[in-house]
DNA sequence: TTCATAACAGAACATATTGTTCTTTAAGTA
DNA sequence: TACTTAAAGAACAATATGTTCTGTTATGAA
C-alpha cells in the first residue's frame, strides 16, 4: 500500500474520531471530515465510498486487533491465548480494549453505535463458539445452545459497555471476575 | 387531540412502518413518508420536527404500551402484575411484545435500531429495580449491585432479540423459562 | 346550524449535502 | 531520472431538507 494512501487513511480516521466526540455520528458532514483530515473531496470518495464504509473499516480494523489470536508481548500482561482458559481469554481481550478506550466509547456510545455492537457481538460469539463451548458438559438442558451462546456473547458486550459507562475504573481482571460470576453458573 | 392530528399521525406511522419493511431507515426520504401517508409536507414538519423525532415517538409510544402497568383483560393470558412473580411479569411482557410482532422486529433490526435498543433496555432496567429486585437476598457477593441490574435488562433485551430472530417460533412461556434459567442461578 | 379556529394541502423557495468529473500538481517507486 | 499513481481543487448536477407563503377544509363550540 502506497505511503501516501496510508497517511490519508490514518488522517480520515483521526479526523472522524475526533469528531466523534463531539457530534454525533448522523450529524458529521464529509466536508468536516476532510476539513478536519486536510484531505481533498475526491480523496475521501477513493478511500471511502460513503461515511458508513468509514465506520465499518474502522470497525473492522479495531476489532482485528482486539481479537487477535496472535497477541504480541504485552508489557502489562503475558497470558497466552493459547491455555484456553476462558477467563484469561477474556482478560487479554479486556487489556486490549481499554488500549484503545477512547476510540471505543466514542463508538459504542455515538447514535450509529448498533453497527459497532453488531462487530462487537459477532466477533465474541465467534471467539465463544470455538473456545469456551468445548469440553464444557452442558449441565443446564432447558435452554437451546444457540441461544446460550448468544445469551453469553451478549452478556460480554454488555458488560464492557457498562464498564466503559463507569470510565473504565475497574481493572480487566476484576471485570472478567464479573463476567465469570454472571456466566459460570450458566453453563 | 383534534381526530385530524390523530388521523394524520396514524398514517404517517403506518407509513413509516411499511417503508421500513422495505428500505433502511436511513435511506427513507420525508418525501417518500409524506408520499405513502397522503399527507402534505408542512403538515409532516408541523408533527415532526426531524426523522428521528418520528422514530423516537413510536418507539416511546410501543414501549409506553408494552411496559403499561395495567394491563387489560387478555384473550390469552390473564395473570395479574399485581402478583410480582418474576416469571409472571416476564411472560406478560412477552405476549404484548409478540402482539406488535412486526413492528417490533423492523424496528430492531432496522440500522438505527440502536435507538430503539436503548429504550427497551432503559424502560427494562426500571422494571427490574423496582420488581426483580425487592426481597431477594444476594447469594452473589463478587458483582457490584448496579452492574447486576444491567446484566439482567441486557440479558432480556437479548433474549427478545434471538426470539425475534427465530421468528418467534417459541410461546411467550417458554421464553420466560429460558430468561429464568440464565437468570435464577445469578441472582 | 352557524361560525371562528386550527389543521391541512400545495407550491415555491433558500440552503446544504452528496457524489462526480475534470485538470493540474506533487509524491512515491523502479 | 522517468514513469506511475495519488491527491488537490474547482466546478458541477442532483437531491434532500426545512421554511414560508396562500388558500382550503374539517372540527368543535356557541
Amino acid at each position: 500500500m502506497d505511503r501516501r494512501q496510508r497517511k490519508t487513511r490514518e488522517a480520515i480516521f483521526d479526523a472522524f474520531s475526533k469528531l466523534l466526540i463531539h457530534n454525533s455520528y448522523s450529524q458529521i458532514t464529509v466536508q468536516e471530515i476532510i476539513d478536519e483530515a486536510n484531505v481533498g473531496r475526491t480523496t475521501f470518495y477513493a478511500h471511502f465510498p460513503t461515511k458508513d464504509d468509514l465506520l465499518r473499516e474502522m470497525c473492522a480494523e479495531l476489532f482485528e486487533h482486539v481479537f487477535s489470536h496472535k497477541p504480541e508481548a504485552e508489557p502489562t500482561h503475558d497470558f497466552s491465548m493459547a491455555t484456553g482458559d476462558p477467563k484469561t481469554i477474556v482478560t487479554h481481550i479486556l487489556y486490549h480494549l481499554r488500549e484503545h478506550g477512547r476510540t471505543m466509547i466514542i463508538l459504542l456510545t455515538c447514535e450509529n453505535g448498533e453497527l459497532f455492537q453488531r462487530y462487537f457481538h459477532q466477533y465474541f460469539h465467534e471467539l465463544v463458539t470455538l473456545h469456551m463451548f468445548r469440553g464444557n458438559t452442558r449441565k443446564n438442558t432447558i435452554v437451546p445452545d444457540d441461544f446460550l451462546i448468544d445469551h453469553i456473547s451478549g452478556s460480554f458486550v454488555n458488560l464492557v459497555r457498562w464498564w466503559l459507562k463507569n470510565q473504565m475504573k475497574q481493572p480487566p481482571e476484576e471485570i472478567a471476575e464479573y463476567f465469570w460470576a454472571v456466566i459460570q453458573p450458566v453453563v
